[in-house]
DNA sequence: CGGTATTTTGATTTAGCTCAACAGACGTGG
DNA sequence: CCACGTCTGTTGAGCTAAATCAAAATACCG
C-alpha cells in the first residue's frame, strides 16, 4: 500500500552454494550434534555423507517416500510440507544450515510423512539413516544432541497445537512473525528483515488459515507499523507489540 | 439417548497399584527403553528410581515448574495437559503404563510446559533427571531408544497439526476415536471399549473444540450406530467406518 | 432421595472460509 | 528497455462451521 521497493532479500537464488568438499568438512563440524566429535573421528564421518545440491522450489523428497537418510542443511533453507488429499498444505518446519532432517529414528522401512522442499537454492548432505544410527550407538554426544533437538521439536509442536485450538488466526500469525523474526530475522533498514523468500500462502500454511484471511491481517499489521512486507518479504519493525497481541487476553 | 447402562469401565477407582518395590523391578524390565538392559544394569538403574502412588485426578506436576525428574508411569493413566491463561486447556497426551513423561532433555533449568495429572488411581516412577542422562550416557541402547519414542511422539504431534489445520471437527474426532480404540481398546461386549474414563470435555480438548459440539457429534455417532458411549466411558462399534469418515473427502 | 457434575439439545452469533474480481510486482522475450 | 503474461497479493461480499449462551435432562454419589 505504501513505499514497497526492490525486494530486499539478499540476493537469494545465486549464492555460491558450491557443496564442495571443503565446504562439506568445515560445516559438518558446525552442525550441533557433531560439536563434540574429535576432529578425526569427524573426518571418518564426513566420508559417510553425500551433498547435493539444488536450485529453488526443488524436491528433495516426497511424502511417502521409503525414509531411509538422514539430511543435514549445509547452506540455504529447506521447508517441510505436508500435503492433504484435498491438496491443502500444512507448512511444518523451515529450516536453516545446520538442522537436520528426515526421520532419526524408524530403524527400519518407514516412510516420510512430509514433502522435503528447497525455499531457496541450498546444499544438503545426506547419510544412510543405518550408518548414522552406527555413529549415533558409537558417540553417546552424538545421540543425545539429537535427541536434545528432537525434544525441542516436540515442544514446538505442542505449542502449536495449543495455538492450533485456542488462539484466533491473528494471534498465531503475530506469533508466527516473531519466531520467524527470532530465526532469520537480519537487522536493517526496515527493522528485522526476515531472511528468506516467505509468500502469503507460506504463512497462511503455517498458521492453519487461508492466503486471504492471512493477507488481510498481515494489512493490519502493515497499517498499525507492526511490519514492512512486499512481494514474497517480510520485515518486523515492532517484534514486542507483535509478542503481546500474540499473548494478550 | 438409548442403552445407557452402569459404567462399563473395570473398576477405575480401586484397582490395586501397591507401588511395591517388587512391583517396581517387574515393570521396569517392561519400560521399552530398558527391554535391552542387562538383569544386573537394571537392578542399578532401578535404586535411583522413586516410586509414587496418586489417586485419580491428582496433578503430579504443574506447567512452569521446574522440569528436574524424568517420570515413567507403571500402573493406571496419566494425562498431559496445557493450560492457556484463558482457562481452555488442551489435551496433549493419555499415557499408559510403560511410557515416560516429563524432559528428557533439557540439560537444565526448564521448566514444563504442560501439567501432568492423573486420569486413574496411577503409581509413577521418579528418576532425577540428571540420574537419567547419565544412564543414557552409559547405555546407547537406552538414548535410541528414547530417541525413538521421541520422534514417534513427534511424529503424531505434527499428525495432529496436520488434522487441527485442514480438517473439520467431525474427522478430527473420528481419528481421535480410533486412535483411542487402538491404544486403550479392550474386546468387549459393546464393541471396542475405551478402558479409560473419558469425558466429552477430555475428547474436545483433544479435538480443539467446544464440549457442545463434541457432545453433538458423539451423539451422530451413537445415532449411526458407530460408538456406544455413556457418562465418561466410549465403545467403539465400527472402526473401519470411523477411520473411512476421518479420511474421506 | 436429593445434590452435583456431566451431557444433551436448542437458539443465536461470529470468525474465518470461499468465491470472485482486481491490482501490483516480476521477469522475459522481443 | 519496454510490453506483456504470469504469478502473488489485495479487497469485497456472502456463506457456513463451529462457538457461545442458555436451559433442560440424565447419570452418578453419598
Amino acid at each position: 500500500m505504501a513505499d514497497k521497493r526492490e525486494t530486499p532479500l539478499s540476493n537469494p537464488s545465486l549464492k555460491g552454494h558450491h557443496c564442495s568438499v571443503d565446504l562439506r568438512l568445515e560445516k559438518l563440524g558446525m552442525v550441533p550434534f557433531f560439536q563434540d566429535l574429535p576432529e578425526a573421528e569427524l573426518r571418518e564421518v564426513n566420508k559417510k555423507f553425500t551433498a547435493n545440491h539444488y536450485t529453488r522450489g526443488e524436491t528433495i523428497y516426497r511424502q511417502g517416500d521409503p525414509s531411509t537418510m538422514l539430511r543435514v542443511v549445509v547452506a540455504g533453507n529447506v521447508k517441510l510440507v505436508s500435503h492433504t488429499s484435498e491438496g491443502q498444505s500444512v507448512l511444518l518446519d523451515m529450516l536453516q544450515p545446520g538442522e537436520f532432517f528426515g526421520n532419526p529414528a524408524a530403524s527400519g522401512k518407514e516412510v516420510y510423512n512430509e514433502t522435503a522442499e528447497t525455499q531457496t537454492a541450498a546444499c544438503v548432505l545426506s547419510i544412510r539413516l543405518r550408518d548414522f544410527r552406527d555413529v549415533m550407538n558409537r558417540y553417546a554426544s552424538v545421540a543425545m544432541s539429537v535427541l536434545d533437538i528432537t525434544t525441542d521439536r516436540l515442544q514446538e509442536s505442542r505449542q502449536r497445537i495449543r495455538h492450533l485450538s485456542t488462539l484466533p488466526v491473528k494471534k498465531r500469525l503475530a506469533y508466527i512473525l516473531v519466531t520467524l523474526a527470532n530465526k532469520f530475522g537480519e537487522k536493517d533498514r526496515q527493522g528485522l528483515l526476515i531472511q528468506l523468500p516467505l509468500s502469503r500462502k507460506d504463512l497462511a500454511d503455517m498458521a492453519g488459515t487461508s492466503t486471504e484471511t492471512t493477507s488481510r491481517i498481515m494489512s493490519q499489521f502493515q497499517d498499525d507499523d507492526l511490519i514492512t512486507s512486499g512481494r514474497q518479504w517480510v520485515a518486523v519493525k515492532d517484534k514486542p507489540e507483535l509478542l503481546r497481541i500474540s499473548a494478550e487476553s
